[in-house]
Parts: C-alpha cells; sequence; structure tokens
RNA sequence: GGUGAUGUAGCUCAGUUGGUUAGAGCGAUGGAUUCAUAACCCAUAGGUCGGCAGUUCAAUUCUGCCCAUCACCA
C-alpha cells in the first residue's frame, strides 16, 4: 500500500531565535521530508511536513510587555524572523504556521471536550504565590529569593544555582516576585489536572511505549523508568490550566482560565495540519481517526520526550484520535566539545551563520554525515566542519563534474556518449541500501557509502587519463566515453544527496539540462547524445576565516545576569556552563570565612542499617546533639555493616542542604577518607578521640 | 544517590552474533600527477579498542567493579 505519512518537527518557542541546536532537529526532519518526496507516488502517496510555532506561555506576555508591544505583535514578529531563518537553510515546511490559531483553538477545545467527558479532567484547589502589584499568579521561575538551604540571593523558585539544591517556591527566604519586585503572597486558585496517574492512562501508556517502532531503544528505556514497574503508580496528574493575565487560549467554561502552553504545543501539530488541510483539500480525519492507515511521526529533542511520550499519546487516545506512529528523538548539539557557549561564541544563530556568509548546505552536509536515529549527542567541531566540507563536497563530489565537464563542452559540443558501462553498476545499485540508510535515519551511513561511490568515480576517472585522452588523435571516442561516464556518476551521486543539498541538486538539474531527479531516476542513465549545458562552479571551499568570524560575530561578553526570562532548553544549559566555568576560575585557595560556613559536628551512629533498593548505601541515624535523630545515608555500604557501627563516633557536616533522595531525605553527610586514583581501595571513616561528645563542633 | 547512555588512531566516526595482522574519512609524512577554484591517485606512519578483575582454549566484543563525560529523575 502506498504510504501517507505526516511528519512534523517540535515547535521554536516564539521569544527567541533560531540557534544551530534548534537547525540539527529541522535539518533532520527535512532531509528525511525530503528523501520521502523523491519517492515514487506508488511507494509514498503524500509526505506533509508541518510546524508551527509555539506562542504561547507567561515568557510571551511578559516579553511583549516589555518590548512594548501586544503579545499578537510580537509573536508576528518573531514568526518571520523564524520563517526567514528556516528558509535560509532551506527547510521546507508544508506548513509553518502559529500555535495562536483558529484551528489549534478547536483542536484543543475537541481535546479538553472530550477529554472531560471520559472523566479525566479534574478541578482541584493549589495554593500558590501571587504577584500582588502585578496581580497575576507567578510561575516557579518568576520567584526569585534567597535559597532556604545555603542563603544565596536571586535564586529561583525550583531550584538553586549555588548549591544545586531543588526545593519548592514556598520554601524560598525572603521570595520576591521576579516581574515585579514585589513580596508575593500565597493565594488559592482553581486548577484543572489531566488525570495522567489513572489506571486508563497508565495501562494505556505502558503498552503504548513496549509498542514496536514506536520509540527508540533509550528513549523505551527512559519510559520505563517513569512509568516504573508494573503495578507501581509514578505518574501524577498534569496541571493544564494557568490563570489570567496568560497568554493563551481560555478554558471553555472557565472564564480567567487558560490552557497551560505545554497542552496546546503539541495540539499545535494538528491545527498547523488543519491548516494545510483547508488550502489543499487533504482529507484531516483520514490522519487523525483513530483507526486512521496514515503515519505520523514527530521528530523531537529528548529534552521534550517526557511530553511527547506521555501525555502526548495519553490525550489522543483518551479523545478518540490516533497515536503517532513513532518519535524520533534526537540528542543535543554540542560546539567543539562543550554546550553552547555566548561567551565562547558558540552559541551561533542561523541568522549570524548566513550573515557571515556560510552556506547553508554546508551545515546540511556536516549535520547529516553525524546523525543516526539515536539519541546520542552530536558534535559539531568547528575544524573537522571545515575539513569535512572542503575534503568532501568540494574535493570529491563537485570536483567530478569539475573534471570532465569541460572536455564535454569544448570537444564534444555538450552532447553526451553512451553512459552504459560496467563500473556504473554498483553505483546504480547502491540506490537500495542508501535509500534504506535515509528511510532509518542513518544519515551519517547513507553520506558514508555515497562518499565511497565518489571515491570510487574518482579512481575511475585517474585510470582513463582524460587528459591525456585529449592530446592524442583517434582516442576521441575514449574520452567521450569516459567523460560522459563520470558525469553519468555524478548524476547519481547528486540524487543520493539531494535530500541534503537540494540547493546544489537543483543546480546540477539546470547544468545537466534534466528534469528535477526523484529516487527511481538511479535506474535510467543519461541517454546518449543528451546535451549538458556549461559548467560552472557548483560549490566554494570553506574559508577557516568565515569561521573565525562567525564565532567572533556570536561572541557576548560574560554579562552579568541574564534578566528573568524562563529559559527554554538551550540557554538553560548554557547558564548552566557559565556558573561551572565560573566556579571552576575560581581562585584554588578559601578564606577562612569559607571554611567557617562548614559546620561540621561530631556525631554518634545511633543506628544503621541496609537501604533496599540501594548498593552503595547505608542509612544512618545520627545523634548530634539535637533533639532528634537525623538521617543520613552514606555511601559506603561496600565498606562497612551497619551492625559494627552503631554505637560509633564521626563527624558529620551538619548544615549540609538536606536533599531528598530515592529512599528519604538525607540531612547531612558524614566525613570518610578515600582515595580519589581509586588504586588503594577502601573507604574509611573518621572518627574523634575518645571524650568528644556528640554535638561538638569541630573546627 | 538512582536510572539511561557514551568512552575505539591527532580529529570525526564505523565495526566486532568472542577467533588469525582492529577499519574508514580527514589530518601528518613520502611519492605520482596536472583534467579539475592545490582538487584527484598511490603508499607509509599512527591505536595497551577508558582502567581493573572475572568467565573462556580465546575478550576490544560477554559479566562485574572503577574512572570520565552527558542526560534524566529524585
Amino acid at each position: 500500500m502506498s504510504r501517507k505519512i505526516l511528519v512534523t518537527s517540535a515547535l521554536p518557542y516564539a521569544n527567541g531565535a533560531i540557534h544551530l541546536g534548534h537547525l540539527v532537529e529541522y535539518i533532520q526532519t527535512d532531509i528525511w521530508v525530503r528523501f520521502q518526496k523523491m519517492q515514487p507516488k506508488d511507494k509514498v502517496a503524500e509526505c506533509w511536513y508541518c510546524c508551527a510555532d509555539d506562542t504561547h506561555g507567561t515568557p510571551i506576555m511578559l516579553r511583549a510587555e516589555k518590548d512594548g508591544i501586544t503579545p499578537e505583535a510580537l509573536i508576528e514578529r518573531v514568526h518571520g524572523e523564524h520563517s526567514r531563518d528556516f528558509a535560509g537553510f532551506h527547510v521546507a515546511f508544508d506548513n509553518f504556521y502559529t500555535t495562536h490559531s483558529k484551528e489549534t483553538q478547536d483542536c484543543a477545545n475537541e481535546i479538553y471536550a472530550r477529554l472531560q467527558k471520559a472523566d479525566l479532567i479534574e478541578k482541584r484547589t493549589i495554593e500558590q504565590y501571587y504577584d500582588p502589584v502585578k496581580q497575576m499568579f507567578l510561575p516557579d521561575r518568576f520567584i526569585k529569593g534567597e535559597c532556604p538551604k545555603c542563603g544565596a540571593k536571586d535564586q529561583y523558585g525550583d531550584n538553586c544555582e549555588s548549591c544545586g539544591a531543588a526545593y519548592t517556591p514556598n520554601e524560598l527566604k525572603n521570595p520576591y516576585s521576579a516581574v515585579s519586585g514585589a513580596t508575593p503572597e500565597l493565594r488559592n486558585s482553581d486548577h484543572y489536572f489531566f488525570k495522567l496517574s489513572s489506571e486508563t492512562c497508565q495501562s494505556f501508556l505502558r503498552r503504548w511505549t513496549r509498542e514496536p517502532g514506536r520509540l527508540q531503544s533509550e528513549a523505551s528505556n527512559k519510559m520505563q523508568e517513569w512509568l516504573g514497574a508494573e503495578g507501581e503508580n509514578k505518574l501524577t496528574d498534569w496541571d493544564i490550566s494557568r490563570d489570567a493575565p496568560y497568554f493563551g487560549f481560555e478554558i471553555p467554561d472557565a472564564p480567567g482560565k487558560y490552557f497551560y502552553v505545554w497542552l496546546d504545543a503539541p495540539i499545535g501539530y494538528m491545527g498547523s495540519f488543519k491548516n494545510l488541510c483547508a488550502r489543499k483539500g487533504i482529507d484531516f480525519d483520514e490522519y487523525f481517526k483513530p483507526d486512521s492507515q496514515t503515519e505520523l511521526y514527530h521528530f523531537i529533542g529528548k529534552d521534550i520526550l517526557y511530553f511527547h511520550a506521555l501525555f502526548w499519546p495519553a490525550e489522543l487516545q483518551h479523545a478518540g484520535y490516533r497515536t503517532p506512529s513513532g518519535l524520533f528523538v534526537h540528542g543535543f548539539l554540542t560546539v567543539d566539545g562543550a554546550k553552547m557557549s555566548k561567551s565562547r561564541g558558540t552559541f551561533i544563530t542561523a541568522e549570524s551563520y548566513l550573515k557571515t556568509g556560510l552556506n547553508p548546505e554546508w551545515l546540511r552536509y556536516y549535520y547529516a554525515a553525524k546523525l543516526n536515529a539515536t539519541m546520542e549527542d552530536i558534535d559539531l567541531n568547528l575544524d573537522d566542519f571545515v575539513a569535512r566540507v572542503n575534503s568532501d563536497l568540494v574535493g570529491k563530489y563537485v570536483n567530478i563534474a569539475s573534471r570532465c565537464a569541460g572536455f564535454i563542452g569544448k570537444k564534444f559540443d555538450g552532447k553526451l556518449a553512451s553512459t552504459d558501462a560496467e563500473w556504473l553498476k554498483p553505483l546504480r545499485e547502491a540506490s537500495a541500501s542508501i535509500a534504506q540508510a535515509y528511510e532509518a535515519r542513518e544519515f551519517s551511513r547513507a553520506l558514508r557509502e555515497i562518499m565511497a561511490l565518489a571515491d570510487v568515480a574518482n579512481v575511475f576517472v585517474n585510470d582513463r587519463k582524460p587528459w591525456e585522452l585529449a592530446k592524442q588523435d583517434g582516442k576521441e571516442a575514449e574520452l567521450h566515453a569516459a567523460c560522459s561516464q563520470a558525469i553519468e556518476a555524478f548524476r547519481l551521486l547528486t540524487l543520493y544527496l539531494k535530500p541534503v543539498l537540494p540547493k546544489v541538486a537543483e543546480a546540477v538539474e539546470a547544468f545537466l539540462n534534466i528534469a528535477p531527479l526523484t529516487w527511481t531516476d538511479a535506474a535510467t542513465p543519461l541517454p546518449a547524445g543528451h546535451a549538458i549545458n556549461t559548467y560552472s562552479h557548483l560549490m566554494t571551499r570553506v574559508d577557516p576565516k568565515l569561521i573565525t568570524a562567525l564565532v567572533e560575530a556570536n561572541k557576548v561578553s560574560l554579562a552579568p545576569v541574564p534578566e528573568a526570562a524562563p529559559q527554554k532548553h538551550a540557554e538553560k544549559q548554557e547558564k548552566a556552563a557559565e556558573v561551572a566555568k565560573v566556579a571552576a576560575e575560581a581562585s584554588p585557595h578559601i578564606s577562612i570565612d569559607d571554611f567557617m560556613k562548614v559546620e561540621l559536628k561530631v556525631a554518634k551512629i545511633v543506628d544503621a542499617g541496609h537501604v533496599e533498593g540501594a548498593e552503595k548505601l547505608i542509612r544512618l541515624s545520627l545523634d548530634v546533639g539535637e533533639e532528634k535523630p537525623r538521617q543520613v545515608f552514606a555511601g559506603i555500604k561496600s565498606a562497612y555493616d551497619p551492625a559494627q557501627l552503631i554505637g560509633r563516633m564521626t563527624v558529620m557536616v551538619a548544615n549540609l542542604a538536606p536533599r531528598k533522595m530515592k529512599f528519604g531525605m538525607s540531612e547531612g553527610m558524614i566525613l570518610a577518607a578515600s582515595d580519589m586514583d581509586g588504586k588503594t581501595p577502601g573507604i574509611f571513616l573518621l572518627a574523634p578521640d575518645s571524650g568528644a561528645q556528640p554535638g561538638m563542633r569541630v573546627k
């Protein structure tokens, strides 16, 4: 049966620029889609590629306010920027829409209504911080204050970037609103929850995530982790509503309540497709009805697997729609082996790449050469980028046409001889395995294979020595044949590279004077007598100076703390990297004050026991002269038997931020010595001399 | 702390259902060549397959532990 396929890429958030990290996904998807579109209709009847800007949520609302414009104006401006960037990298959406659309709203309302009917929506009252000045409830990331554990100032409401502790906003000391600076107050509010913890969702997801083809094995493992063991209910209900003021869709019959942005984001896929259907006369229901025979694939990054593999299929299933055929999850991009960094200039925007004058197809090729079907991160090594593009694309591939076309033009009036030759057979037959690699998203394998064929073609030209034949009388036919065959090889290589290099392919089609190449054209050689056009160079080499310029253009001086805006994945990463960098550059010495911050106390082990399910941990109860003994988990199981520990004295860090662990709270840390290089085995607990009493300060 | 992943030549990556000399491309070195925007071709060097232990006649490949990096969760 002929396939009908709908493909999506994740929706970029409408408050920031597209950068090279985003592009991994869009280029990956675009290559896959272009490959599908090259297939004959009896194989792939249609393949649609939909995406949209993700336009809702508090950050958009506040950003617009800061810029002094309406959210609608903001998202329209960003939509223009995003469209420009995608077009610049030849990402060919069939529809790049917006979640702020009637279609998305209709779909969201419909899904919500059906979930209500299925008894999967529940209203609950929750307590949340409210900004009395701004008159709005504050998301966690908009509440700042002092870390309850280490006292660091200006920490976000969810975790401390100074000591790493995680907590709830209510625990922050001296909290203030990052929006207005006012002291927030706790208020009650009704919220709507999607009952993800329900039996029906649990059992459905357990089944769904295990079905073949849905998820890559690593993603599937991850899901098992989130779902927990059979019978174990690890999923929690999902808060899908937000209070006004909020930029989004108001929930029907719930004035002042809005759908949380993450509810309508995936629904934006449907909205975008619905919009496309209306314009192209496609049958929307054929794609989204429960027993649909069409295929639906979402390309996403591993950071949003949670939303796409849990909420999304559960929603669709229980709202009476089909679920995705598969999720294609990719890893993150690193640049020169490290997270993208603004201070290093490796947080590279799509716009700056194009403006610097780099060819987008260089990047498409480089990414493709690195991409496979796993969730592994891929690294953009800038030196490697230059070397690889120059040698593969210019040195090998383009060179074949460049070294033969001249003879055809000058000596044979641009007309080809027969291209029927035995040595071209393997090149033609490679079509099947290359197609298989593309289909399986093993792009790196596909390109390795293609480049090996380019080597074959170059060796062929070398062996035939057309430059010598050209000087000898009576060798015209041989020269004609050799060059024509090499041109045919070049045509095949172009065909195979077309999903990756659409613009080069277009130029080659013009040069060869042929119709747009499709996958089946591999079987039909250029006929004898076919006239080709004059060759003009198809691609230049990467000038390393451009890379230097690009990095310079993206360098941002290590600015003070960025404004309080919730951060999408990459920025968050980038920021964490900066924090780590600053920490690493700190002086090798600490002051006495620093040391005194650590409160060391003598502790008596009053109880000790094994921890079920932990390989290294022992649970300790420590008397430090306080009312109640402290519970501490220590990774010393390999060296100590709990029974022998009871009654012993040791030293603990008493003011370490308590940490919630799988097995309970750990309220401190005991001190033990071990060889950091691992040469001498063993762990050695510290103990005070006799006479020390529980609770004594150590300094 | 838990879970998942990754660690193979200077760089980027293949590969091994355990089996004689571990591969490719780039880079380096030497040669050949001059049709091709110095591209192409041939050759050479370069690896204790992260470390330690175990299973085995045999381990880079299996198992365990450790180390490093990344992510997620708590």
